[in-house]
DNA sequence: AGGATAGCCTGCGGGC
DNA sequence: TGCCCGCAGGCTATCC
């Protein structure tokens, strides 16, 4: 599941293999995961032919790739994407619906079944700033817990439906809200309103020590995620709330609680998380 | 206005 | 054994 660990782990792996490269062609296989933001059917050069890709970017779940002749790709990755680099020769993953042709002889694939993301494509580093970024909250990673506390100030709408808010704050998905929330010792449906700003320093804190060490194990995460889709068997002993509904909190032995929390499946605890 | 909810889409697993 | 249904969740559109 993409969240900022999974995207910042494709970053880091994807950058090597093409950073740098040029774009011989481009094979766009199904054309409405793509999405212009400057007014026109997308079009290969919009998607990097023939230019070199120059930048990754990340900002909490989207991954930015410039191009040299300064166009750039936003991809999201929604619930199921994937971006792989492989041997042209290698026979193309099923859900394969966009690939570019390296000047290497290898070729990357965007791999969604789902096709809950997709890629948005700009004229230029501004225009994706501009139109798309700066209507995001600011990165997990970066985030100031009093700028949290500032825009949810009087907010009765509950914790977690704010960490998952990605104009509030970038990057958080539902098992790294859960996680941050349990080891916060917070309970998920307490209104963001009324949390002080002590707590939220001590959310952020925690929030920022999972998702790097998500970091840090990611590449094993993003590297088996194809399988990891189904069976995720490595991915889920780290997680102390997340799946884990019905069994025992690791911190006081309770049983774990699942709820529907602004519209999500969630877990917590409900003696160690106060209202 | 802002929060809640439905729908998108496919694969997988539980239950019968 | 095989089929069906529910669920998974990031994001947008729409409703309340």
């Amino acid at each position: 599941m993409p969240e900022l660990p999974e995207v910042e782990s494709l970053r880091r792996s994807l950058s090597p293999l093409i950073r740098g490269k040029r774009v011989i062609s481009v094979d766009i296989n199904r054309p409405d995961v793509c999405k212009s933001h400057d007014d026109h059917i997308v079009t290969v050069l919009d998607l990097l032919q023939g230019s070199t890709i120059d930048r990754l970017l990340r900002h909490g779940k989207q991954l930015a790739l410039v191009g040299g002749n300064g166009r750039v790709m936003c991809i999201g990755l929604g619930m199921t994407g994937a971006m792989e680099v492989q041997d042209a020769s290698c026979v193309a993953a099923a859900h394969t619906h966009i690939s570019w042709m390296l000047d290497d002889g290898r070729r990357m694939d965007f791999i969604d079944p789902r096709r809950f993301g997709g890629i948005g494509t700009f004229k230029d580093l501004d225009s994706l700033q501009r139109v798309r970024w700066s209507m995001l909250g600011p990165d997990a990673l970066v985030i100031q817990s009093g700028r949290l506390s500032d825009s949810l100030r009087g907010s009765v709408r509950p914790v977690k439906a704010a960490l998952l808010d990605q104009n509030i704050i970038a990057g958080v998905g539902n098992i790294y809200a859960d996680e941050t929330l349990f080891k916060s010792g917070v309970d998920p449906r307490k209104h963001a309103g009324r949390i002080d700003l002590s707590t939220w320093g001590r959310i952020v804190e925690n929030l920022k020590v999972i998702l790097n060490a998500a970091i840090d194990a990611g590449g094993s995460t993003i590297r088996d995620y194809r399988k990891a889709d189904g069976s995720s068997g490595s991915a889920q002993d780290r997680h102390a709330v997340y799946g884990r509904g019905g069994e025992p909190c690791l911190n006081c032995g309770s049983s774990l609680r699942v709820g529907v929390v602004a519209g999500r499946t969630t877990v917590w605890c409900p003696v160690c998380q106060k209202r």
